[in-house]
RNA sequence: GGAGAGAUGGCUGAGUGGCUGAAAGCGCACCCCUGCUAAGGGUGUAUAGGUUUACCCCUAUCGAGGGUUCGAAUCCCUCUCUCUCCGCCA
């Protein structure tokens, strides 16, 4: 959410900011038409509101002396009913009025950092650097390779549950285990990040703390007669732990580190990426989490990146980091980092982590504050980013370790992980 | 799932209709005494919104929402959560 102080004080340079992002949403109608009418509305009545509660207020004490002084107290009985029936229902029209307006709020999204490059979609995003030598030679998709080994069943995972899912077996499946061990190893042992295990599900308020609701509860899956929802990333559960907490300035940074599986439904994209396990309703995920000083925010974009980072490094596999554009950025984003890796059946990089520093918009959302140097509780900032997606990790490792004999090399890295085993074979 | 008990400030814990945004203790911060070891004394110490240069002031908040009342932490209703016992279960 964004301030509502600044809503109001700093307008035009916040609509400027957001428009970056596409102008529709500034336009009429939009939320952030809404909230700005709404805004003076819900002032308005709250003031009278409150102005009627301070008469009604102080009336009663009167009547409350007089009374215990044996004094007669009817007159202000009398007029009393009167003001009550009336601040009643002003203070109904108040709080609906502020509800309006804090669910207008809701709506609109993170403004972007000044830093981010301009742009509408993701053929803007910037590159920032690459690291490794893309192999160039043919090289089959993972799901040919996984198949042929025997170790990916698409079809299993479409018997059991629907299209979107998969099965793994023997060494695919060791794998997704031993990536998620790598993972937090090196997170927790050389990157400093506490691990925490968390639920898979979260309630409405969590969610809407990071951002997710109100506006994407299409993307989520709801749990059947509750309030409830499958998390699609871990950030969703981990941010939260601090929902509603007063942290003090010495506990910053906090930084947690958590796998959890990640749950989406894919509403929007139909026939992308439909083959395969780039695009999954399920997926593992090893997530990084940050709450730090706003101050320190940007900064820590770059190292939280660079956490990521190193696991690709360790597992050998070339990537390129991207500077996302306005136009591309996610709805909480204040600026975010993509790492692509390089897929050599599709000749490109594709996304495996995204870094984001959301400034102190979860961290209003999410009540989450700290005291400042002047001991003033502030929203902290929030950062995350994917440090990996297991199964796209899975999926890098099976292309750029293929060999043309059809077995894959285990990256260095990850074969004490592995059991010692330095390639998959055919059985 | 059944029965019972409970939810108050950073923590412990008073408070059954007005003088309680909330006693007391602990913790924390600052000051004093002492003197460098233990201890003693004083002051301060919730959050949000509005207003304000700031102070002040006003409003709301005692799990959440609604009701009764001139007035609710206190009475009534609903919900959520916690604890204990029983049942079930990995």
């Amino acid at each position: 959410m964004i301030d509502r102080k600044a809503f109001r004080t700093n307008f035009e340079t916040m609509q400027q900011a957001l428009a970056r992002r596409g102008e529709a949403l500034v336009a009429e109608g939009s939320a952030w038409a809404k909230a700005s009418e709404l805004d003076a509305i819900q002032r308005e009545l709250k003031g009278k509101s409150e102005a009627l509660q301070a008469e009604r207020n102080r009336v009663s004490k009167l009547i409350g002396e007089k009374k215990r002084q044996g004094e007669d107290a009817s007159e202000e009985l009398r007029c009393m009913a009167e003001v009550a029936t009336q601040s009643k229902q002003l203070d109904v029209q108040a709080k609906a009025a502020e509800d309006a307006f804090i669910q207008a709020l809701l709506e609109i999204p993170n403004m972007p950092d000044s830093s981010v490059p301009d742009g509408e979609d993701e053929n803007d995003n910037v590159e920032i650097r690459r690291w490794g030598e893309p192999r160039q030679d043919e090289v089959p998709a993972h799901w040919d390779i996984g198949e042929d080994l025997g170790i990916l069943d698409f079809e299993a995972g479409t018997k059991l549950a629907g299209s979107r899912f998969s099965v793994l077996r023997g060494a695919a499946a060791r794998l997704e285990r031993a990536l998620m061990q790598l993972m937090l190893d090196m997170h927790t042992d050389q990157h400093g990040y506490e691990e925490v295990w968390v639920p898979a599900i979260a309630n409405r308020k969590t969610l809407t703390g990071t951002g997710q609701l109100p506006k994407f509860e299409d993307d989520l899956y709801r749990l059947e007669g509750e309030d409830a929802f499958l998390i699609p990333t871990a950030e969703v559960p981990v941010t939260n732990l601090y929902q509603d907490n007063i942290l003090e300035l010495e506990s910053l940074p906090i930084k947690h580190c958590a796998y959890t599986p990640c749950f989406r439904r894919e509403a929007g994209s139909a026939g992308r990426d439909t083959r395969g396990m780039i695009r999954q309703h399920q997926f593992d995920k090893v997530e990084l989490v940050q709450l730090v000083h706003p101050d320190d925010a940007l900064i820590t974009l770059e190292t939280l990146t660079s956490h990521a980072a190193a696991i690709l490094e360790t597992l050998e596999l070339p990537y390129r980091v991207m500077d996302l554009c306005a136009g591309d950025i996610g709805f909480s984003a204040q600026k975010t980092l993509d790492l692509e890796v390089w897929l050599p059946s599709q000749h490109c990089y594709r996304e495996i982590s995204s870094c984001s520093s959301f400034g102190q918009f979860q961290g209003r959302r999410a009540g989450i504050r700290f005291r400042d140097e002047h001991g003033k509780p502030q929203p902290v900032a929030t950062l995350n980013g994917s440090g990996l997606a297991i199964g796209r990790t899975l999926v890098a490792i099976l292309e750029n370790g293929w060999q043309s004999d059809g077995s894959v090399l285990i990256p260095k890295a990850l074969q004490p992980y592995m059991g010692g085993l330095e390639a998959i074979a055919k059985a």
